[in-house]
DNA sequence: TTATTATATGCTAATATTCGATTATAAGTA
DNA sequence: TACTTATAATCGAATATTAGCATATAATAA
């Protein structure tokens, strides 16, 4: 019972929301997340350290850079919701601007993205 | 966006959880919903007001009792989720509890479920 | 070592959510 | 009409969540 009040929880935020779009597309890491979404550091790190205890995603470190993804769904319900989100999230107006935002980003290098994000 | 946000808000509550596991077996009206989750007349009402608001039950009147469904999904997201609480949720130990309790309470006339609930 | 860069965390104020107790409403019955 | 029953709404206290600022950590470079 818990886990899925948990997993609509984590879901209930906008700003985890579009991280977890973003993420069902491809892992990440936070500089890039940044600026995808333009918003501060502060605001998408500490979201996705909810997520993290959440257990929806995972990271690894890469030198400074952190990369975050999802995790393998934990029941059925959170598997058909992320086919879900796969399928038709990212398609609607709002998310598909995230998504293009993030397939530019993640075109240039890292160190240009980061600055860009540091002036958000 | 806010769309999603509200859905899944309305969903990570376990009153609120429960009650829409619940509906999507059956409309039922409030004393059904109290005796079978063995939860307050106040706490039924007030979760099931949030889900009328949140636009995922709407009710109708019948007499002095009020009966509650779901509504037609809104979106895909939805839709898909609603098919698996019937398909997967209904089958865990917590909610099956719920169903089951659900299903002698409906086998009984209201006068007698309503007054059962009253003793909550 | 110090400096820099990328990311995380403490702290606090603002805001939102939940709850129980009480009171209100609306329909049915005597 | 008054009375009962089923359900809803209001109020205040307790608790949870969010945001922003400042600071901390961890890796790398000089």
């Amino acid at each position: 019972m818990q886990q899925y009040i948990d997993l609509f929880k984590a879901l209930a935020d906008e700003t985890r929301l579009r991280i977890v779009v973003l993420l069902s597309e491809k892992e990440l890491c936070v500089c890039q997340i940044e600026a995808a979404l333009v918003l501060p550091q502060v605001k998408v790190s500490r979201h996705l350290t909810i997520l993290r205890y959440s257990g929806l995603v995972r990271c690894r470190r890469e030198g400074t850079w952190v990369y975050y993804s999802l995790t393998e769904p934990k029941n059925k319900i959170e598997e058909n919701l992320f086919e879900s989100f796969k399928k038709h999230l990212r398609k609607e107006k709002f998310f598909s601007a995230d998504i293009s935002n993030m397939e530019e980003c993640i075109s240039q290098p890292l160190k240009i993205v980061a600055e860009k994000a540091k002036k958000i």
